[in-house]
Formats: C-alpha cells, structure tokens, sequence
DNA sequence: GTCGATCTTATCGTATACGATCTAGTCCAT
DNA sequence: ATGGACTAGATCGTATACGATAAGATCGAC
C-alpha cells in the first residue's frame, strides 16, 4: 500500500499477482462496473504486461466469482441482481453466526474494549452520517471476534463474502435509515452473550439474526419505496 | 469417462479441463498422493499438450483447495491432516444443515419415495458390506434433497466439501461398524421431519447433527483405538 | 425489403522460447 | 572436518507468435 511499485521491480509481487490486484481493485471501486468486458490484450497493455498472466488473474477472479467466463469469448464482470444479493448475505448469515459461536470461547476482555470502542465509533458516525466509514467499522468490529475463530475455512467463507458484498455494493447496497442504530444495539447484545459465556448455538442464532436482519430492512426499505 | 477423448478432437473440452480433470482424478483416485509434486514440463507431456494448459488447471486446483502452490518452487497435492478433516467435517455439517432446511419446502413426495428408495439400499449395502457403494449411496440420498436448494451458493459449498472429502477419502476416511446402521436411521428420521413440515431450523440442526455424528463416531473410534 | 450465407475482424487458446529463480551439489578456505 | 560461496540443473514465470473460434458486417438471392 506504502509504496506502489513503480514500474518493473516489483520487489515480491508477481505480475500476474499485479494484475489481478489491478482488476479486482478496479471492480471494486466501481470503475469496471458489472458487465463490464475484460479484454485480455486491452489489460495486458494497460499493465505493460502479456496476456499470460492478465488471463491467470481474470480465471482465479472467476473461481471467486467476480467475473464471469465464456470459452472462447471472453470474461465479463460478474452481473449480480437482488437475488446474488440475497444469495451471499444468507451465506454470509450462516456463516457469520458459526464464525462468532466458534469465535466466542476464544474473545478476551482485551478485545471486548477493542470491540466497545468501535461500536462507539460506529454511533459517532450515525451523528455525523457517515456511512462509508460506518461500514468499515462494521467489519472491523467482525473482524475483531473472527480473528479468533478455530476453523479457517469458515473464516475463509466469510472473507469470500465479505469479499462479494464489496463487489455489489455499490450497485445494490443503499443506507437503510433505522437499521444502522439497530445494528449497534445488537452488537452490544451479541458482546453481551460472548461475555457471559452464552451457549454456542444462542450466540450463533444470534449473530446470525444480526445479518438477518440487515437483510430484511433492506427488502421492506425497497418494498416500501414501491421497487 | 464413456470416450476419452482419443488424442487431438476433444469435441468440447480444451485442453486445460481435460488437464483439469485428469490431475483431479488422479488426486481422488490416490496415483498422486498428499505431497506429489506436480512438475508442469511433465504432466504436459504426459498429456501431449504444453505447459500452458497445465498451469491454468494446477492453479485452479490451487483455488479449489487441492493442491499446494508456492512461487517458483512448484505446486504438490494438499497435505491432508485429521485437523483439515476436522474443518470439512465442521464447515460441511454447517452448510448441508442449512441447505436441508431451505431445501426441505421443496421436497415432493416422488422425492421422499426416491430417497427411501436409495435408503433401503444402503441397508442392503451393509448387509452386503460395500462400504465404497455405500458412501455413494449416501451421496445419492442427500443429492436427492439439495437438488431443491434455492440458495445456489450454499449449494455450492455443500460441493466442495464433497469434493475436499473424496479428496482426504483414501487417508483418513476409516469405516466406522455402528455408525452406519445409525446414519441410516437418521436417514429416516430427517424424511419424517421433511415431510412433516417441521420447522426449519429443527431440520438444519438435526441434518447437521447427522454430519456431526459421523465426524464424532469417526473420532471416538479412532480414540478407542489408541489414536 | 428481408433472410441467409459468406467473409472479416476481434479475441481467445495454446505452443514455443527464453530469462528468472530456486535447489542441490561441489569446491575451497578455515 | 565444517562452513560458506560458487556452479549446474531443474523448474517456474512471462513474452511472443500463430491457429482456432465466435460475433458482427457485408453481400447476394428470393
């Protein structure tokens, strides 16, 4: 992040590594918006690069699912609707509640602050209506119990789609008014339960009722809205 | 697997999926064992094609979980140890919970009759005792459910597990004698509350129960025996 | 004027080639 | 004899080149 390689040396980053940083980084932020086509020789001279490894980039992209593949056709960035959207946050649903429940027997009082103190933050930014950071925090609030988690391929799991919200969301994801102040609450509950020693499978439903949640404000804000 | 493909007229398959499939069978089959080191220059020539295809198909291999890649050291199969089956093992009982339980709405009686069907002829398996055809059999059955999943991510996950398990299958899958007669029965019992309209999460919990009660017996018995 | 066949072009799929990097073995100095 | 530097071989990473495929344009027939 410090130091982008300028051109030609790149100290420990392979090319087809940069070049798949380069795209993802692109669909994320909107510039190559869904749909969009990925012409292979296009990128590969945006880059300076050959194609080989702008076509390594673009197939690991398609095992994520950010871009979708056609033989002999081409890829394009992967079109996601409603229904993705609902797709990922039921998965991220399940498997954010296991993460937590796992990660739960594992959180220290020392990450209990840690945890307090961003939630706080996160109430600072509902004053000062700052949702871009609002969400970052959210995931750092996460990110603070998962750290923990003993299984990592649930870990991996909810990376993926932490990964895939990211992708859709500037397309899909809009500011549901009440549900942000809601999630705070919740996260204290959820701290609550950790810090009590909380059976697993309560802490899970509950974690998992937390993105649930997200969810079904987001359906009745755009159902209310007639859309 | 009817005709493969004789040498240079793959109706439908390039080159990198039939390198795909064929390292893919080799891993599950055994030939290339946890640690193999895969040498480009020589499964391409083994498989009369260039290095090329045979990268894309060990990486994607690497996206999958399947093998190990290190830069300019090379890629071997994935060391499989009772710690990684323990995570499968948990990771699978999470997400085929869930995907019984969405699936479960869908389910129609010619369903139910075909997975009692497949039921009863795991039963003569063990009578017989094919554990190989069994654990087939045993795929059958819950394909028979999930086929109804409307969740194609989670769906997808159940997949991979499946997958990552035929993977660590010849390692450290061992036959456990009583589970078996168990699984069956809960075979039966997960129809009834199917059928019965039970409530969701009574079905996600008691078919990821069934998971977990493979995984439990498998180390219980492993533990009896000193390991 | 519309439909279908041919041709053109853009793009992908793969082969080959070569430079870069790692590993291991050898040799020399201590 | 042991440790470190050097050399040689193997293997990977990427560039370039060319054949293969598919989408679109052009032209002719009805």
């Amino acid at each position: 992040m410090a130091s982008d390689a300028r051109d030609d040396a790149p100290v420990t980053l392979s090319k087809s590594e940069r070049a798949y940083l380069f795209i993802k980084e692109r669909i994320e932020n909107g510039s190559y918006s869904p749909g969009f086509r990925l012409v292979l020789g296009q990128i590969a001279k945006q880059l300076e690069v050959s194609v080989v490894p702008v076509r390594e980039a673009v197939r690991r992209l398609e095992a994520e699912g950010a871009v979708t593949f056609e033989r002999n056709v081409g890829a394009q960035v992967a079109m996601v609707d409603e229904r993705e959207y609902f797709y990922t946050m039921e998965t991220l649903a399940l498997v954010e509640g296991k993460a937590t429940a796992l990660s739960a027997p594992f959180v220290s009082s020392l990450d209990l602050i840690e945890a307090r103190d961003i939630n706080a933050a996160m109430v600072d930014c509902l004053h000062h209506f700052e949702p871009h950071r609002f969400t970052e925090l959210n995931l750092e609030f996460h990110a603070v119990i998962f750290e923990h988690c003993p299984n990592p391929h649930i870990l991996d799991l909810v990376h993926r789609g932490w990964n895939r919200l990211a992708l859709l969301r500037d397309s899909t994801f809009s500011f549901v008014p009440g549900r942000a102040r809601e999630s705070v609450e919740e996260h204290e509950r959820l701290l609550q339960l950790i810090e009590s020693g909380a059976a697993p499978l309560d802490i899970e439903l509950a974690a998992r009722a937390h993105r649930t949640g997200t969810l079904d404000a987001l359906l009745n804000h755009q159902a209310n809205q007639g859309r």
